[in-house]
Parts: C-alpha cells; structure tokens; sequence
DNA sequence: ACCTGTGAACACGTTCACAGCG
DNA sequence: CGCTGTGAACGTGTTCACAGGT
C-alpha cells in the first residue's frame, strides 16, 4: 500500500543500504536536518556516484541543490529494508560465536530478536544469553513453530551444520545465515548466505604476503578489494 | 625460488582457494588420492569450470583425463595461501565476538597464530583466552613490535575501532580485519576488510520480506546470491 | 572416453560525466 | 550555482563451450 515503486534493488546495494541507514542513525543526533551524497558517502565508505545511485533504486528520495533530509532518509531506508516488523530468528550453536550474536545489541536496535536459542550440549541448556534461556536441539521444530521465525542462524560445529539446516528447512525456515565452514544444500527456494571467519583472514593474509615477497606482482582488486 | 609462475589472482578465486584447501583436508582422510573438478566444486558449493578456472591461476596442477592429486593440489594451495609459515596476528578487543575468534581452532591449524590479545577493561586484562594472557591495549605498540606482527583484527566497540586503527598502523601493522561497524580510514598501502554481522542479518531478511511481500518482484541475485 | 585448461561470451557492479531540477 | 539522478563506458567476475592431453 505505501510502496511507491517496485523496482528491483541489486543485492550489493541493498547490503550498502544498511550502512548508509546506520550512518544515518549516528547523524541524527548532530542537529543537522540534510546530508549531501558527498558527505554520507565519505562516512559509510564508499563513492559518492555510487552512493547515489545505490539510492536511486528507491525511487527519488533527495533534493537536487540540497541534499537528502536525514530523517527522511532514514525512514525511506527503514521501510525498504523491511525494519518495520522486528523479524524473529532462531540460534542454533550456543558456543562463543552463537552467544556473542545472542547478545550482540546490535540487532535487537534494528528490528532483529532471536526468538529462540538452541544448543545440543546439555551444560548450555537451561543458561541464559542476551535475554533468552538456551533450549535442548530436540525443541528445534517446536521452537520455530511457536516463534514463527522465518530466519535460522547457524553456528554450530561443521559436522552437524547439514543436518541443522535440514531440520530448519523442514521447520519451514527459508532464510538461513551459516557460520559453519561448509557449503549446505538446500532446496530451491530457500535462500542461504555464508559467512566465513578463517577465508576472511586467509585472504587478508594472502594479499599482506603477496605485497612483501612480490612487489611487482599484485592482484587484481578493485571491485570488493580494499576498504569497502 | 619455488614460484613457478607469477601470475596474479583475483581476489574472489583468492577467498575460494582457502574454502578448497579446507575441503581437501577433509578429503584426505577418505583414502582417495584423487578427486575430479566436479566432486571438488559441489564439495565447496560452486561451479566445476569455475574452480577449475581459480586452479588455473596457479598454473597447470591437474592430470587430464584423472582429476587433481589431493596431496599435491592441498600442498599447492598452502604454498599459494602463504600457510607455510604462521602469521602472527593481534587482536584488539576481547568482548564475546573477540574471545570466540581468539579460541577458533580454526585459524591455528591453519597457519595462523594470536599472537597478541588486547582490551582496554582492567576486568578483562590478566584473563587467559584461547592460551594467551590478554594485555591492557596501553601496551598495543610494545606487542606488535615484540609478535613482529603484520596482521591486525579490531573487534572493538565502533567509537573506539579508528584510534586503535591509527595506533595499528603507526605501530607497523599493514593488513586491518575490522568487525566493528565503521568505515576506518587508512593510509595508502594498507589494506582494511569489513566483516559485518548485522548487514549479513539485514540482507537476509531484506530478501526474506520481498519473496513474501510481493511474488513477481524479485532482486537480481546471481552473482553473490543464493548459496554460495 | 574422460577430465583438465582456457579463450570467448555474458552478466553484474562500479565509475564517470553530464543532464535536469531546485 | 549546487547537488541529485542517471545513461553510458569501463572493469571485474562468472559461465559456457570446446580444444588439448592422457
């Protein structure tokens, strides 16, 4: 009903999106009531033309000789990035990772709750992380039932992350974020994204070691490369 | 001396070549000694002819008509990834996200090395993670030129993650991973990635909210999308 | 017959330059 | 005159199809 123009949005925009809407978040407290691309584009990172271009998709949302209103911004991207109703997700693998993403305030600001934590490992059943008790792995199914959460977050060793994301998918979960280091199979229609901590490093590491032994030779990075 | 030829790597088959070398772990314990694009790219969840694509930058290292010798491709790929000698790396702020990577198994027995945890909170200095005392970040300078360290990892809060940045960088610190939800600003010639876990979340319920919301519009995800 | 290695086609994302509006 | 909005150019990354060995 208030959607204005359907257009669709590439992915790495949308991923950018949420920056400029944090930035935002931040500017909002300076007093200020207009920000032009230039300086919303310096603070999040990334190229002014780029930038406004990013949010061009969500149809116009400045004003030419001005800039873009803070707060109207921020409640433009706030709709587009579905913030309004906080979406309930499920933890399964409450070790270090899983508790520090429970607890992590961060999302809960954003319109993000873990409406349920679970783990496989007795002793952590029955502690409380971020505001939740940590439920046995067996409640999986009814978990999502009575939270209706539509997103699982993965951070459970690699060897039973396949059969997690199953058991989710069954459970009728259809986003799945996975931190375990494999690639999970899911059926069409389910949207996976993979996060993974030790490749980040990895080619950190490369990319330092290539610089010292081989000044002449340098990869090829321009796209994703450097400071995004 | 053992560089056969110096062809450079972009940076994306740069990040898949770790995910093979760990599928390859995995693998060489089944017995086998060879393994086919096909087996190894559905393995690591992508496409054969590119994988075989991403070893062709290191140079012919398959026999046609066989497939890839497991050790040979494994031992290939470390020598590649610079996992020969361990990195030492520090770690600056030990909150729940910092103490699970300082105790991630995964980085150890893959060539990489903590060589330094830091936290500003006395309550956290002196406490022993992952089998390292954490020091007071007072003492950043003195551990990277102690660790000879080259690599940085900032799981900071965002207010403070520049100035621990800045002191990174002046203390001989060239390559930055950088968990805190800011843009850092570096000089040239080192080189800072971004981890972030809420746009990761926000993403995925960005594209959640549109297959629910409205059917026949869909973002274009071919690129980074679906599961990768 | 099989599987690797690779040039060529294609799609996506980024950057540039300027037109358009306030 | 300033800043947004955007078509067009560019570069990177991915996919395809087949040539080249074993």
């Amino acid at each position: 009903m208030s959607e204005s123009r359907p257009r669709i949005v590439p992915e790495a925009t949308v991923a950018r999106l949420a920056v400029y809407l944090r930035v935002l978040a931040g500017l909002a407290d300076g007093g200020r009531s207009h920000v032009s691309s230039g300086e919303l584009a310096s603070a999040a990172g990334v190229n002014p033309a780029g930038l406004r271009k990013d949010l061009s998709y969500l149809g116009p949302c400045g004003v030419r000789g001005v800039g873009y209103s803070i707060s109207g911004l921020r409640d433009r991207l706030t709709e587009v990035l579905g913030g309004e109703r906080s979406r309930p997700c499920v933890l399964v693998g409450i070790g270090r990772l899983g508790s520090a993403l429970a607890d992590y305030t961060g999302f809960a600001s954003r319109g993000f709750q873990f409406a349920g934590l679970l783990d496989s490992d007795p002793r952590q059943v029955g502690t409380e992380v971020g505001g939740l008790v940590v439920r046995p792995v067996e409640e999986l199914e009814a978990v999502v039932a009575e939270t209706h959460a539509a997103i699982g977050v993965i951070t459970t060793p690699a060897e039973v992350a396949q059969s997690v994301c199953d058991r989710l998918v069954a459970a009728g979960v259809r986003s799945i974020l996975n931190f375990a280091p494999v690639a999970l199979t899911v059926p069409a229609g389910v949207d996976v994204r993979k996060v993974d901590l030790s490749v980040e490093l990895q080619v950190l590491a490369f990319l330092d070691q290539q610089r010292d032994g081989s000044p002449p030779v340098v990869a090829a990075l321009r796209a994703t490369g450097g400071a995004r």
